[in-house]
DNA sequence: TTTTGGAATATGGTATACCAACATCCCTTG
DNA sequence: CAAGGGATGTTGGTATACCATATTCCAAAA
């Protein structure tokens, strides 16, 4: 059976097993993989013209991420994503988020405080000019900001990954009518709370705004 | 340099990485390897006998959970544990831990709260008889009941990996003296919540819990 | 004596080879 | 024709070989 890969460019200076996550795991995200098919590590090192050792690698990673399922004795599988997976990881993305938002309103620093509301701006402004793209982009770096000043690099690392499992249907969620005034306003709480150093403010208003976007997307994307 | 390791027994039906990966991270934990010291695939291989491929595979799970890092062009040093990352490591603990409380009280099953009822109970009745390694096994059942509760594989999984890091000290932290006691009261309060399904006071019961307990933990650590 | 170039070495990344367990299928045998 | 068994193939696990890069160190030249 045939993945349809093309054969790696070897001018990558990084690592081929980076490559080879990178690969497998935009498959699997955007549903080239089917949930339940077998990855067989000789096939996919053929295809991609490569040996099996980086794959092997690169499948490592995908078992830790839970995005396929090691099955003895067959190898592994793509795991399906059921809405309970997504609900999970929604709720988990809430709960960190409240955790990094508490832990920096006692850190941030006047800098970083400015650089927010100057974000915040902007994708107001974006908004506005319907610019989806570059203030989702905007936006990404808002809450990296915030993560930052938390200097937690478990949690930063770990709503990293949350969240590009979920930057692939976030676009969704902003397209809901009258979602993106709301976040407007939701950042401008964050940023009063952050400059306040007020710990258990900011973690309530950071679980409310990861609350609402969880909900407004969960309607977009399972509206039938 | 030698690191000291023995031959590994081949009689384990297991996979060798998963052995290696245990030698390796106990060695980590148990600070016989020190922070900083690099970890050679070629001698660590030699010494227990094997070759590098279930080595790099051990080491590749290490540098997932953080215990070592990987350092370009040098390969992965031991990292080093800071009191700032075990801080780190109790409030996600905190966190994650109130998180899946509050989504087993919407979910837990009578026959489920029968058992921690029962497991309360033992735990109270060890804790008096002063068998510590008992009530701390029993402690553990305690909450793996919870998690299971919870059908939330991620968390649940997750948990488990900040509960091993923090297992290698917590003995210590039932050594503070009247801790024993507040926890069986915390528990109480947990299962009360449980059992009305009442998902913000078990978050909030469970929050207190884990808090106490990581403050217990921090006092007895850091004394000096 | 200092500097520099290159060879030797160390080390991780990648490829390949080998093996054991399991599945599949065909052939034999009743 | 059916059932059992063995040959063969598939696949993941492990071992080994090879390669590229970076570091170290020594020797030769200025």
């Amino acid at each position: 059976m045939a993945y349809h890969f093309s054969p790696i460019k070897l001018d990558d200076k990084g690592h081929i097993r980076d490559s080879v996550f990178a690969i497998l795991r935009n498959a699997i995200l955007d549903k080239k993989l089917e949930p339940g098919q077998r990855l067989v590590e000789r096939s996919i090192a053929e295809e991609l013209g490569i040996s099996r050792t980086p794959v092997r690698e690169a499948i490592h990673k995908l078992v830790l991420e839970r995005l396929v399922t090691h099955v003895p004795r067959k190898g592994v599988v793509v795991s399906g994503f059921t809405k309970a997976d997504i609900v999970e990881i929604l709720v988990i993305r809430t709960s960190l988020e409240a955790l990094i938002c508490s832990i920096a309103a006692a850190k941030i620093k006047p800098r970083e405080l400015k650089r927010l509301e100057s974000l915040a701006k902007q994708i107001s402004d974006e908004h506005e000019k319907g610019n989806l793209k570059k203030s989702n982009q905007l936006n990404d770096k808002f809450h990296e900001i915030i993560y930052r000043a938390a200097e937690s690099p478990r949690v930063h690392s770990f709503l990293n990954t949350l969240h590009e499992y979920i930057t692939k249907f976030t676009q969704v969620a902003y397209s809901k009518p009258g979602r993106p005034a709301e976040v407007c306003v939701e950042h401008k709480a964050i940023i009063e709370a952050l400059s306040k150093h007020d710990s258990s403010e900011a973690e309530a208003v950071a679980k409310k705004h990861a609350k609402n976007s969880s909900k407004a997307f969960l309607e977009m994307a399972y509206c039938d």
